[in-house]
RNA sequence: GUGGGUAUAGCUCAGAUGGUUAGAGCGCCAGAUUGUGGCUCUGGAGGCCGUGGGUUCAAGUCCCACUAUCCACCCCA
């Protein structure tokens, strides 16, 4: 007796699917690459260990701490802990071979060595798109990743959801404006304050040494109301004299005009002024979607527009706008919400070739061969086993046909298909058989 | 990094106040006459009760430690 069995099991924090919901993921990966595509994106992978070196190049608190980093030998090397590094090392490097504009996106796994907790991964796929300009960038891209994430929703299937706008620079320039100093603990706070509720969040500014007249005037910027063109006359209103601010209204009226020429309609993004976004290198736009009804479930695609992408590897200056779907987390949030298809098959197979014995396999992988001609996904059923297991192979799969393959459809050269689910069964030529399965 | 919960069959969980051979549902396997699945019925396999120590005549149950895992905070997708 081998007592040296391993138990099998994998790290927390890393998803693993079985078979229905793998194939659903990748329907959604499909849906999403696809519909990157259609935009003119081009495909990039990049290797997912790189040197220490180039991830940790702009160095920092949070990224330090949860990078998965390693020796082999005397290099220093470590897994991406996501795909907007990488891109700008790519950029960096191979600047004199790309051209400009340069529309990527990339889907891929990325690593964060974080405590486990609920819906949060240590691996988990990021599909991001991005715009990188050589030197300059109009801010007309701005406005069409807006319309890139609308497609993207509307192709999932989602009708009922926000993409929420806002830049980064009116905030700044309000901030100016009030002498505040520290904006990214603000900005922090502000990002919050939805979930937090405002009451905390004022102690959290009280905290921070802010006085109530300061607070205040915060707490009345963020809550501007109104449509979007409101929203705008509100800001300008502010008669607020600071360039950035004054450039932050302009980018963001520029923004806004021309997401309506995408046509995303109206119910599908909006100004909000809470939304600031934690990554510190964001810029001028900044992006958060939501789903309408499952505000529970936060943001789903988020990502905003940064001056200079690879300040780190390059003295050129590449501006870049783009924005990332954290695609596991959300497929796990969507399952949770129970938000997925539930009737799906577990297999992509839609014919499972059933030979009666094995003096029938010849004809039946004959079979198969012509129906796979046809694109029909098919299956030959090789364990000799009684009929009755064979055909609940097909069902626990939900394969929707089965062909039997007995003597009497070789002599005959046809073969006797059968519907899984009503049970009809008939005998025909295979075009036939082809026919009815498509 | 800080705080809290949980650990019994492949999975989800029962197993008052310690007491003999540890249970259910689901799943899995096999039968209900030889080329026909799903539904039903019958039977079966499968557990060092997370690991180590302690209390006790007696521990799945109580205590301690360790480990694993989950949840919340921080931060993030």
């Amino acid at each position: 007796m081998s007592k040296d069995i391993v138990k099998p099991s994998t790290l927390p924090g890393f998803m693993e699917l079985l078979p229905k919901d793998q194939i659903l993921f990748n329907k959604i990966l499909d849906t999403i690459r696809k519909t990157y595509e259609e935009f003119g994106f081009i495909p990039l992978d990049t290797p997912l260990i790189e040197k220490s070196e180039v991830l940790l190049a702009k160095g920092g608190g949070e990224t330090e701490k949860q990078i998965y980093r390693f020796t082999k030998g005397d290099t220093d090397m470590a897994l991406r802990f996501d795909l907007t590094v990488p891109l700008a090392r790519y950029v960096a490097q191979h600047f004199s071979d790309l051209t400009f504009p340069f529309r990527r996106y990339h889907i891929g796994k990325v690593y964060r060595g974080e405590k486990s907790q609920r819906g949060r991964f240590r691996e988990f796929y990021q599909c991001d798109v991005d715009i990188i300009g050589n030197g300059k960038l109009s801010v007309v891209y701005d406005a069409e990743i807006v319309s890139i994430i609308y497609a993207t929703f509307n192709n999932l299937g989602f009708k009922d959801f926000t993409i929420k706008i806002n830049n980064r620079k009116v905030l700044n320039g309000f901030f100016a404006s009030l002498n505040i100093e520290n904006t990214v603990d603000v900005l922090r706070t502000i990002d919050k304050l939805e979930k937090i509720g405002e009451k905390s969040a004022i102690s959290e500014l009280k905290g921070l040494g802010f006085s109530e007249d300061t607070i205040g005037k915060i707490l009345n910027f963020i809550k501007i109301q109104g449509t979007n063109q409101e929203k705008l006359q509100a800001l300008k209103s502010l008669d607020m004299h600071t360039e950035v601010f004054q450039n932050g209204i302009d980018e963001l009226t520029t923004v806004i005009e021309y997401i309506n020429s995408f046509g995303v309609p109206e119910k599908n993004y909006m100004i909000d002024l809470t939304i600031a976004r934690g990554l510190d290198y964001y810029t001028g736009t900044v992006y958060e979607t939501f789903l309408d009804n499952y505000p529970e479930i936060g943001s789903v695609c988020s990502g905003g527009r940064y001056e200079n992408l690879a300040e780190y590897y390059t003295t050129q200056k590449l501006p870049g706008v783009g924005v990332s779907i954290g695609l596991t987390r959300l497929f796990y949030q969507l399952k949770e919400a129970g938000l997925l298809e539930s009737d799906t098959p577990s297999t992509l197979t839609k014919v499972l070739v059933v030979p009666m014995d094995a003096t029938c396999n010849e004809y039946s992988i004959k079979v198969a061969n012509t129906l796979r001609e046809s694109g029909i996904i098919s299956e030959v059923y090789f364990e000799e086993v009684k009929v009755g297991k064979k055909l609940n192979y097909a069902n626990k799969l939900d394969i929707p046909y089965v062909v039997l393959i007995g003597e009497d459809e070789i002599q005959r050269q046809m073969v006797s298909l059968k519907n899984m689910k009503t049970g009809y069964q008939e005998t025909l030529a295979i075009d036939e058989a082809i026919k009815s399965v498509k």
